[in-house]
DNA sequence: TTTTATTTTCATTTTTTTTTGAAACTTCTG
DNA sequence: CAGAAGTTTCAAAAAAAAATGAAAATAAAA
């Protein structure tokens, strides 16, 4: 395989890869080509490379840049805006990790947290099924957080090492 | 909050949850159903609690029991078959880690491997750079894959201790 | 075996999500 | 300031995903 193909074939897998986790196709792939592109691309250059719309691109590169895993750059000179993607892949980790936590596990923790307060006989049989599990979820999910706390607190390298302490 | 709009609210917000994480509302919506039910039930009490089609109930019941997170049991004297979810939910989350890893994970670095045998001049800035994104990338899956294995086949509370351990 | 109850399948419909593209808007340049 | 270049917006179109429901298949009962 030449180098053309194999960053096509990473791109298309990326993007793929997205959809079974809840991001949309294209914002996917528009990160993995900026990834594998050594140069800063514009609006255009990434139209052409993955054929879509200008809106398309648009709407999606604002999307990433708001998850901070893609950046406009200024070039000298230039008059059209460039995107770079942040090409530290740990880096990326840690920012998926931290927007997707405070998105989505913190609410849904906190969602819990309401579902613990119902009124109603605590010595009721089903009451108390229903709160044991909501309250085992809600430790799952703050263990979890935690976790992941930890994996992106620590500086960059340290990811690793964090990871390694855990495979102890 | 009365006892079923709590277990109402629950059964959406795991729904809307499940959409972001890609799978289909319904499929989480069943299973949160059955997992803050006390009986077993069959396909027509899941029809009437969620409104939703015997197609429905039929297909997203199938594909939970493939991912192992609700069993069919046959309840004696009753012709119906019934469905319960498996209530240790860290055994639930073992589950979903494990086949999510296999499913998605785990092929993704074989692509990735796959990849990093192109043929061109790896004296070439540009196959470099390809090469070094693909191989972080790479080892990144791969330590994730370690954590996750290590997480799961801890048994049942070790799964704590395994967190707690990475806590330290 | 025939009838009846239950489950499964899948072509079609519905809903949801994504994409398009042209108009509106903004920013730069001479 | 006028015009050109670039960016954003968003209603409408297209595509993808999910749900329906009735017919077919299967399993149990009579």
């Amino acid at each position: 395989m030449k180098l053309p193909e194999a960053k096509t074939q990473f791109i298309n897998n990326w993007g793929a890869m997205g959809t079974q986790w809840g991001i949309n196709r294209t914002m996917a792939q528009i990160h993995a080509l900026l990834l594998v592109s050594n140069t800063a691309l514009t609006q255009d250059d990434i139209m052409e490379q993955l054929n879509i719309s200008r809106g398309n691109v648009n709407m999606n590169t604002r999307d990433l840049v708001d998850w901070g895993l893609i950046n406009r750059v200024i070039i000298q000179g230039e008059r059209k805006e460039h995107f770079t993607a942040e090409k530290d892949i740990w880096k990326v980790a840690a920012h998926i990790i931290r927007e997707r936590k405070k998105r989505e596990l913190d609410p849904m923790i906190k969602l819990l947290a309401q579902l613990e307060n119902i009124d109603g006989d605590k010595k009721e049989k089903e009451t108390r099924q229903f709160l044991e599990m909501i309250g085992t979820i809600k430790k799952l999910g703050q263990k979890a957080g935690k976790l992941l706390d930890v994996l992106v607190k620590a500086e960059e390298n340290k990811f690793t090492s964090a990871v390694m302490k855990a495979l102890k």
